[in-house]
RNA sequence: CGGGGUGUAGCUCAGCCUGGCUAGAGCGCUUGCUUUGGGAGCAAGAAGUCGUAGGUUCGAAUCCUAUCACCCCGACCA
């Protein structure tokens, strides 16, 4: 590609509204330019590294057998309808002019061409791939490429006949993906994740870490524990059984509100003290019990709950059903309210609760003894410093970016969607599903936060658009100009992909820089100095190490490089 | 959706508080000459109805109101 010809508009001055790297030197290396919110294009350069990370995720996906689809992106709302995700909250981008909505994930279609398609357990497994753009109604795109309105995906599907089809399934692209992301030259970490709204049994994250992620995750190296904050869980002990069967008290304490200030004024330590959180749970009213300092994690409380929709009691509705307001609220003598408790209180006793009526706590509270706990659940929150399950190991909490999330789905689409098969003793039964992404384009971005320095982009070989850059010295210079066109030829006619600097009245340091900020791994500078001696100089963009090569053996040793 | 910020030339920004000549700078762009190993020099030039609409005023980029867009923090996040 002669540059003299190409659209690859660089910036040298940073694009006022990208704050993370990746952004930054997306726009600045001509890779992508933002339309609106949420939208980029992508330009020839962004283009090539997008399908780059396409074509290794393509052959992965090809290489465990999966097949590639073609989806439509337009779907008739009433699908959505009949999955029940029409409605999720900032989820789905429609269409004006007709009942029809912009696919954010293709679920509903998949199942839809499986419930006419897939008829016996003859026809199972399959595993069905596409790499298309989705559209989502983000209420707040942000981070370049990170999130944006539309997306491209990969998105593949499993169909199994069984729970251990599976798990077969779903391991076999856990090793695809662990393949995809090593081959894109990114340092990644899998961690144990929440199935939230997709529903289902199971799902893993694969991440990178970043200050610049979204997803916060605890670590801990040496043992290899690694989970996303929703489920991740500690060693913290249980608080127990005081020796002491005294009769609940009422104390009056008045004006304290806080955990911190019924701590003073009782002088007790946090461990004694049940927090009450009120929620509804799909409308009903729902005291959840902590531990003092303890924070609730609400992803673990869903999941506690079976799904369905939670959220915090406002303040007057609250007064109204207990007569008392948040601070005083407590188990005892609570009606109409489900109560669970997070599992550090299981059969605690001794415990200081709100009397629910405003002012006054009660003290000696025995859950066992006491109140009707509908379940102990983990509903903490960890925190940094504390052991990881089944070991000492403390805890190290970081961001990070989502590149792909597998998960298992089980039946849920099948069932809503009636994707049915036949077993082999003839009963008609719910394919088991399972669904699987990754973002394209957060690879390259990610690839980018990755392999950067202060002059640009240094790609890795397996995304750089193109593999080297030549860069003729001096254009004024015609023997400079007749090897560095010949340079150009031969590495083209040996099949490296190839940018050649052909552009007229530029300094040499511009075409530097531009080179350092295109980041292609190898240059190739042909200038007088070499020439003279019949050689040419390749630079190691990521090392800034030199080479001096004769002219004859540029090619052999750029191939030699790129095999290393 | 709550809070904050910004909209002035292709890009980065100044000017706005305290209204007043023809609206500025750097980079980029065009032409010519010079230059060519780390974002060159000189000269000449093109380019903006100051986001949009309304208002106040003799006069608005500047003050007021509304509106749109974009960015950041939060909420949300398949």
């Amino acid at each position: 590609m002669r540059l003299s010809k190409a659209f690859v508009p660089t910036l040298k001055e940073i694009p006022s509204d990208a704050t993370i790297p990746s952004h930054q030197l997306m726009l600045r290396a001509g890779l992508m330019r933002q339309l609106t919110a949420g939208v980029y294009a992508f330009l020839p350069l962004g283009y090539r590294a997008i399908r780059k990370a396409s074509q290794i995720v393509r052959e992965e996906m090809n290489a465990i057998g999966a097949q590639e689809f073609h989806l439509p992106a337009l779907n008739p709302e009433a699908l959505w309808v009949q999955s029940g995700r029409r409605n999720i909250p900032n989820f789905i981008l429609s269409i004006k002019e007709r009942d029809l909505v912009l696919a954010p994930t293709h679920e509903e279609v998949i199942s839809w061409i499986a419930s006419s398609g897939i008829q016996s357990y003859k026809d199972l497994p399959q595993i069905w791939y596409q790499i298309q753009m989705k559209f989502r109604n983000e209420p707040r795109p942000r981070s370049g490429v990170l999130r944006g309105r539309e997306f491209l995906m990969k998105d593949s599907y499993t169909l199994d006949a069984s729970w251990e089809g599976l798990d077969k399934s779903y391991d076999a692209h856990l090793e695809a993906y662990k393949k995809i992301f090593t081959r894109c030259g990114l340092n990644f970490f899998v961690v144990g994740a929440s199935s939230g709204a997709m529903g289902g049994t199971g799902s893993q994250e694969f991440m990178i870490e970043s200050l610049h992620g979204e997803d916060t995750v605890a670590l801990a190296g040496k043992s290899g524990y690694a989970a996303n904050l929703e489920i991740a869980k500690s060693d913290v002990p249980k608080i127990g059984r005081l020796p002491s069967d005294n009769k609940i008290e009422e104390i009056h304490t008045p004006n304290v509100r806080t955990i911190k200030q019924l701590m003073e004024f009782l002088n007790v330590d946090h461990m004694r003290l049940a927090k009450s959180l009120v929620y509804r749970h799909n409308g009903k009213p729902l005291l959840i019990l902590m531990v003092g300092n303890d924070q609730l994690n609400e992803s673990k409380l869903v999941s506690a709950l079976g799904g369905g929709a939670i959220e915090p009691m406002d303040a007057t509705e609250l007064n109204k059903l207990t007569g008392a307001d948040a601070g005083s609220i407590g188990p005892i003598g609570l009606e109409g309210f489900r109560i669970i408790a997070d599992r550090r209180l299981e059969e605690a006793n001794g415990l200081v609760s709100g009397a629910n009526k405003n002012d006054y706590h009660l003290i000696n509270i025995d859950l066992k003894r006491d109140v009707e706990v509908d379940g102990y659940f983990d509903l903490r929150t960890i925190e940094p410093g504390e052991p990881a399950p089944g070991t000492t190991e403390p805890l190290k909490i970081a961001n990070g970016i989502e590149l792909g999330h597998i998960f298992k789905l089980g039946t849920k689409y099948s069932e809503a969607l009636n994707v049915k098969f036949l077993d082999e003793t003839g009963e008609l039964k719910p394919v088991i599903m399972g669904s699987y992404g990754i973002g394209i384009e957060r690879i390259v971005a990610c690839h980018i936060e990755q392999n950067r320095d202060d002059n640009g982009i240094s790609w890795g070989k397996s995304l750089a658009p193109y593999h080297v850059h030549v860069i003729p010295v001096n254009m004024n210079s015609k023997e400079t100009v007749l090897q560095a066109n010949q340079m150009y030829r031969r590495f083209t006619e040996a099949g490296l992909e190839t940018i050649f600097d052909d552009r007229e009245n530029l300094s040499a340091g511009f075409k530097f820089k531009d080179a350092d900020l295109i980041g292609m791994p190898y240059q190739v500078i042909v200038g007088e100095k070499g020439l003279k001696n019949g050689q040419v100089e390749i630079k190691k963009r990521r090392t800034g190490e030199r080479i001096m090569v004769s002219i004859e053996l540029a090619v052999s040793e750029v191939q030699r490089l790129l095999q290393e």
